[in-house]
DNA sequence: ACCTGAACACCGTTCAAGT
DNA sequence: ACCTGAACACCGTTCAAGT
């Protein structure tokens, strides 16, 4: 009986990789990127930080399994609706797991070492305008843009140090009461008829987006017209 | 004589808030931000580490008037030319600051405390488009929009782990050869027929700018004609 | 093949002591 | 008022030694 414990029984089970990325990610999603270190991740797996570099190679190394795991996380565009739905999709899947995992932002496009699940991603990406016309100057163009503003506005968003608009509010509020609003007149109004109001600003997201894929797609035609 | 001896010859001038940002900034340019390090300032500037605390509150506090000075560099709006030019000015001028400054990126929109510099800064842009008829609301989504495009423009440069088109169509080149192009063939397209080919693509950044500036003066237009 | 303790060269910051 | 040495609680990683 001793001999077969079991899948729970064991309270150690054995390092792998994949078992150490997702401690890195859950630890990360938790506490922050400042807070994963090392020593800290071999201990939430039990065991000595040495142990980890069995594992991975290093640290950099570390970071790059987690981010390839992150783009592994993203929808693909299925190509059946149309680049443009395709693309809002995307903007919205990313948004929605960089929400997840804020500190993965800085680091999506920064890894010089993509891994399997980022290569697939950014190739499906391409697929889905090239197939709908765009010449490649156009979709490298296109894609420049909407990942710019995709992550930009998620670096806006990662800004905010507290996750609920509520919260996020009242920290503004007690930001706006340290400022001398008198010589800040049109700051201070912003501030308060729109960052003080409650509500997720799903709205300012689709905006942007909405302004650039309308004129992608204006810029599509213009050069297949011609 | 020795009671004066001249603004060049003391070798230690003595340590002021602004000499200590300044030479945080200079390290932070030329190392990264990962090499600013107290130990590493304080060195740099002939002293022991603990002198830093006499001018500055703690790291953070650091960070933040880095941040302030980087904003004081941006062009304010002039307000003259109508304010599509006026925010096409401030993309350009924050993109250039932002090449000399790669490590305040992802620190521009995150500072809790706003410095002087940094409210006037915001102040102007609101006014800008205030100014023109822009409706609180159409004001914020636009500034929001326009500022995930830029940082996120300046992200994806920043990215490339080196500065000159040269170099990095280089490593680009060496990625390249690592991956079964066979498998991710519009991707492998699009690294060879856009991302090797050299220029610094002052291009792709006027185009998803203008895309937004376009949309954005459409916006304007139909809110200010109902 | 996998694990690990000790050691090295680093961090930011507190505290107490100097001038 | 400004500076500083010693100390504390951290880092990532190398190396040598275990199973």
């Amino acid at each position: 009986m001793a001999q077969q414990p079991g899948p729970r029984a064991d309270p150690r089970p054995p390092w792998t990789r994949q078992r150490v990325l997702r401690a890195a990610i859950d630890l990360a999603d938790q506490d922050g990127i400042e807070s994963l270190s090392m020593r800290k991740l071999s201990q939430l797996l039990g065991g000595a930080p040495m142990s980890l570099y069995n594992h991975i190679a290093n640290k950099d190394d570390l970071l790059d399994g987690m981010i390839d795991a992150v783009f592994s996380e993203i929808e693909l565009p299925s190509g059946e609706d149309g680049w443009k739905t395709a693309m809002r999709q995307r903007a919205i899947s990313i948004r929605t797991i960089l929400s997840r995992h804020r500190w993965a932002i800085g680091l999506m496009n920064s890894r010089t070492s993509p891994g399997p699940a980022t290569l697939r991603y950014h190739n499906a990406v391409i697929g889905s305008l090239r197939d709908a016309g765009f010449p490649v100057q156009l979709a490298a163009y296109g894609i420049a843009a909407l990942d710019s503003y995709i992550y930009g506005f998620a670096l806006q968003e990662q800004a905010l140090p507290f996750p609920t608009p509520a919260q996020t509010s009242q920290l503004a509020q007690a930001m706006l009461e340290q400022i001398p609003t008198d010589q800040y007149p049109h700051f201070a109004e912003l501030t308060i008829e729109d960052v003080l109001q409650p509500g997720d600003d799903h709205g300012a997201y689709e905006f942007g987006l909405d302004l650039l894929l309308d004129g992608l797609e204006q810029s599509l035609h213009k050069q297949t017209t011609h």
